[in-house]
DNA sequence: AGCACGCCGACT
DNA sequence: GTCGGCGTGCTC
C-alpha cells in the first residue's frame, strides 16, 4: 500500500510549528482537526492535523519522516472550519499554528471535571426601554438572521447598554441561536451573569481563568456536542471555543485593552471577534461609552458605516454626568512637598472630600500605581536604587517593609543609608496607593480609609469582600487602581478623586491621549450614578492641557475629531498599520547587533520589493533590561498591510537561516 | 517550546 | 567525587 503523510501543527517552533508525518499504517480515513500522537525528537506528543494526503514533502528526505502513533481521543478534534479560522490567526499574527492550538484549546485529559451550565431562571422584565434604546434595539433586531453586520454601540456609562444587549439577546435565542458575550475582565463578569441569570430562559456559562484546564475542556466539550441555544459570558479566550450555532457576538468595552493578549501569541480578541462573525457570517455588537480611536474610526468613514454607529447620549432616569473638576497640584502653596502633609493631594480634594462623607456620602480615590513611592533617593549623592535585574527603580512597600521590583521576584530590606556615600537621608519620589491610604487616613482619622488594589487582595474572595465591605457602608474612603475602575456600581458615590494623570501625560505612546480620555471618563462612569449632583476631580500639574478642556465639556466626538487630525498627520493608526518586532538576549552587545542586522535586511527588502513600509530605527524597550534581559525593538508602519506580512515574511525567512529568534507583535497596543 | 546533553562550580 | 546550575543544539 502505498503511504501516506499528514501535515501536522504541533507545539513546538521549529520549522514553524509545522511537521510532516506518516498516517497511513495506522490511519486508513484520517481528518482533518483530529489530535494524534506523533513521536518528536524522544518525546511524543500530540498535535493536530491541518492537511492530508500530502502530495509535495517540502524537499524532506522520506527517511526522517516518522509514523504517528495513535489518536487522542475521537472526541477530542476541531472541525475543519476551526481549522482554517485558526490558520487564519496564524497568519495574520504571524504566530505558529501548532502553538497557537496549544495556547487556545484546553488541554486533552480523560476525565474532566464537569461544569453546572447555569440555568437562567427567566423571570420576565419589562424594561422601561426610552426612545433611544428602542431605536438602537429595532434597528439591531431587523439586522438578525441577516447575516453578517457589525455594530458600534457608543452609549455612555449608565445610557442602559445592558438593557439593550438583553433585547437583542432574547431575540437570537427565539431563533435557537447562541450568544457569545465578551468581555475585557473576569471582575466585569459577576454583575451580567446575576442579570443575566435572573432573566434569560437559557443555559449560562462563564468562561474566564478563574477555571482551570479541567472545567475549561468540560464546556468546550459541551459546546461541541450540545446544540441548544446558549450564552456564554467570556474573556478573550472565549473567542476560540467551538459553538454550535452561533447567532451573535457582543463585545463589550470594545475599547479595553485587555483584549489584546501580550504574551504568546498577541492577538486582540475584538479583532478576532469580527472576523469570526465575518467568516459565521452573523451580527456582531461593539460596545463601549469610549470606543477605540480605529473603532470611531471605522464607522464614520462613510454615510453607509454610519448606519451601523448607534449612540446613546443620555443616561437613563435622566441621571446627570458628573462635574469634571480639573484642580491644579502644582499651585505655589502645593509645590512644597516636604512640608506639604497633604501631597499628593492638595488642600481642595481633601476639603471636598471631607464634606462629602460628612454628607454621609462615600468617596473613590483613583492611583494609577500601588506602593507607597515610586523610588527612594540619597538626598546627597542622588543614588536611587535600581533592582539588579532590570532596568527600573525599585518600589518603596511600607506595608511589606521592602523595596520591591515589579518585573521580577526580587525584594530588599530598606536600606537605612546610601551604599554609595553612607547618607542616611533616602528621600522617598512619587506615591502610589500605599502613601494616598496613609495621608487620608491621617487627615481622617475617625473615617474608615481602605484600599483596594492587586497588591492588598490577592485572592477573588478577598475582592469580594472588600467589595461587600464597600457596599455595604463600612468604608468611607476607597483608594484604589484601575480595577476599581470598571463596572462597578457604588450607590452612595458621588466624589471621585483621580491622581495620577501626569505619568501618562508624559507617555511617549502616541495613544496616551487616547487612553486618558478613556480610563478617565471610566473612572467618573462611578461617580453620581443615582444622584444629580456628582463630582470628578482630576489632580494634575499641567491643568491647561488640551485633553481637559474635552474631558470638562464632555466632548468626546470634538477631541477625537482633534486627535484623528494628530494621527492622520503622523500616520498612525488608524491611518497606518502598525507592527512591532522585539529582540532579546541576556547579552547587550548581542541584541545590538542582532536588531541592527535585522534592520540592513529590511531596509533592503524595503528597497527592493516593499517600498511602502516605513521603518523606524531600532530603540531599546522603554525598560530595556526586564530580569536580566535586553529587549530592543523595531517598529515598521504602512498602509499596505500585505506589504507588511510580506515583508515580515521575508524576514523571518531570512533570520531563520542566521539563526535569529525575535517576537511579532501585529496592531501592538503601545509604542514607546 | 521542551528536552537532553555537557560543562563547570559548590558541598555532604 | 556527585549534585545541580543553565548555555547550546536538535527535533518531521
Amino acid at each position: 500500500m502505498k503511504k501516506k503523510f499528514s501535515l501536522i501543527a504541533a507545539n513546538t517552533p521549529f520549522n514553524n510549528s509545522k511537521l510532516i508525518y506518516e498516517t497511513s499504517s495506522i490511519f486508513s480515513n484520517l481528518e482533518i482537526g483530529k489530535f494524534i500522537l506523533v513521536p518528536l525528537g524522544k518525546k511524543n506528543i500530540s498535535g493536530c492535523v491541518i492537511e492530508k494526503d500530502l502530495r509535495d514533502l517540502d524537499g524532506l528526505d522520506e527517511k526522517k519522516i516518522k509514523s504517528a502513533i495513535a489518536v487522542v481521543e475521537d472526541s477530542y478534534s476541531l472541525d475543519e472550519e476551526e481549522v482554517k479560522f485558526l490558520k487564519w490567526v496564524s497568519m495574520y499574527y504571524h504566530y505558529p499554528l501548532g502553538m497557537l492550538i496549544k495556547d487556545v484549546v484546553p488541554k486533552f485529559l480523560k476525565k474532566p471535571r464537569s461544569v453546572k451550565s447555569l440555568i437562567g431562571k427567566g423571570r420576565e422584565i419589562t424594561f422601561n426601554l426610552n426612545k433611544t434604546q428602542v431605536q438602537c434595539v429595532n434597528k439591531i433586531k431587523s439586522f438578525l438572521g441577516q447575516g453578517f453586520s457589525k455594530w458600534l454601540l457608543h452609549g455612555v456609562t449608565g445610557s442602559g447598554k445592558t438593557a439593550v444587549y438583553f433585547e437583542i439577546i432574547k431575540k437570537v435565542f427565539d431563533s435557537g441561536q447562541s450568544v457569545l458575550f465578551l468581555l475585557p475582565e473576569i471582575n466585569l463578569t459577576p454583575q451580567f451573569l446575576k442579570f443575566f441569570q435572573e432573566h434569560l430562559p437559557t443555559k449560562l456559562y462563564c468562561y474566564s481563568s478563574a477555571l482551570n484546564n479541567s472545567e475549561k475542556l468540560h464546556i468546550w466539550k459541551e459546546l461541541k456536542s450540545d446544540h441548544d441555544p446558549k450564552v456564554l459570558l467570556g474573556v478573550r479566550s472565549s473567542v476560540f471555543l467551538p459553538f454550535k450555532r452561533l447567532g451573535l457576538i457582543i463585545v463589550d468595552e470594545e475599547h479595553d485593552h485587555s483584549y489584546k493578549q501580550e504574551e504568546r501569541c498577541p492577538y486582540n480578541a475584538r479583532d478576532i471577534a469580527i472576523k469570526k462573525a465575518h467568516s459565521l457570517d452573523i451580527p456582531i455588537v461593539l460596545g463601549t461609552a469610549t470606543p477605540s480611536m480605529e473603532t470611531y474610526y471605522n464607522f464614520s468613514k462613510s454615510l453607509e458605516d454610519k448606519k451601523f454607529y448607534l449612540k446613546m447620549e443620555e443616561r437613563v432616569g435622566g441621571a446627570y454626568f458628573p462635574k469634571i473638576n480639573i484642580m491644579n497640584s502644582s499651585s505655589k502653596k502645593e509645590q512644597l512637598q516636604f512640608f506639604n502633609s497633604l501631597w499628593p493631594f492638595n488642600e481642595e480634594s481633601i476639603k471636598k472630600i471631607e464634606k462629602a462623607v460628612e454628607k454621609g456620602e462615600q468617596v473613590l480615590v483613583f492611583v494609577n500605581r500601588l506602593g507607597f513611592a515610586k523610588y527612594i533617593q540619597c538626598h546627597s549623592c542622588g543614588k536611587q536604587f535600581e533592582c539588579p535585574n532590570c532596568s527600573v527603580n525599585l518600589k518603596l512597600f511600607h506595608s511589606k517593609n521592602v523595596l520591591s521590583c515589579r518585573y521580577c521576584e526580587m525584594s530588599f530590606p530598606i536600606p537605612s543609608n546610601c551604599d554609595v556615600c553612607g547618607n542616611s537621608q533616602l528621600i522617598q519620589r512619587g506615591f502610589g496607593t500605599e502613601k494616598c491610604e496613609q495621608v487620608l487616613k491621617s487627615c481622617f482619622p475617625s473615617r474608615r480609609v481602605s484600599r483596594f488594589d492587586r497588591d492588598e487582595l490577592r485572592t477573588f474572595s478577598q475582592i469580594e469582600g472588600r467589595l461587600r465591605d464597600f457596599h455595604s457602608g463600612n468604608i468611607d474612603i476607597f483608594v484604589g487602581t484601575q480595577m476599581l475602575s470598571k463596572g462597578h456600581n457604588f450607590e452612595k458615590v458621588n466624589l471621585v478623586v483621580v491622581l495620577g494623570v501626569d505619568s501618562m501625560l508624559s507617555s511617549s505612546d502616541y495613544r496616551a491621549h487616547e487612553k486618558i480620555y478613556q480610563q478617565v471618563k471610566q473612572i467618573s462612569g462611578r461617580s453620581g450614578r443615582y444622584s444629580k449632583e456628582s463630582e470628578v476631580c482630576i489632580l494634575t500639574s499641567n491643568p491647561g492641557h488640551n485633553i481637559f478642556k474635552f474631558l470638562k465639556d464632555n466632548s468626546l466626538i470634538d477631541f477625537y475629531r482633534e486627535e484623528i487630525k494628530v494621527r492622520k498627520n503622523l500616520s498612525c493608526t488608524p491611518y497606518s498599520k502598525f507592527v512591532n518586532l522585539s529582540f532579546t538576549s541576556k547579552n547587550r552587545e548581542k541584541v545590538v547587533e542582532d536588531v541592527y542586522f535585522a534592520l540592513s535586511i529590511l531596509e533592503s527588502l524595503r528597497d527592493n520589493y516593499f517600498d511602502s513600509v516605513k521603518i523606524f530605527k531600532p530603540r531599546a524597550h522603554i525598560i530595556e533590561k526586564l530580569v536580566n534581559n535586553y529587549n530592543w525593538n523595531i517598529t515598521l508602519s504602512g498602509k499596505k498591510p500585505s506589504d507588511l506580512h510580506n515583508i515580515i515574511n521575508s524576514l523571518a525567512l531570512n533570520l531563520k537561516k542566521n539563526n535569529l529568534q525575535f517576537k511579532i507583535d501585529i496592531d501592538p497596543s503601545y509604542i514607546n
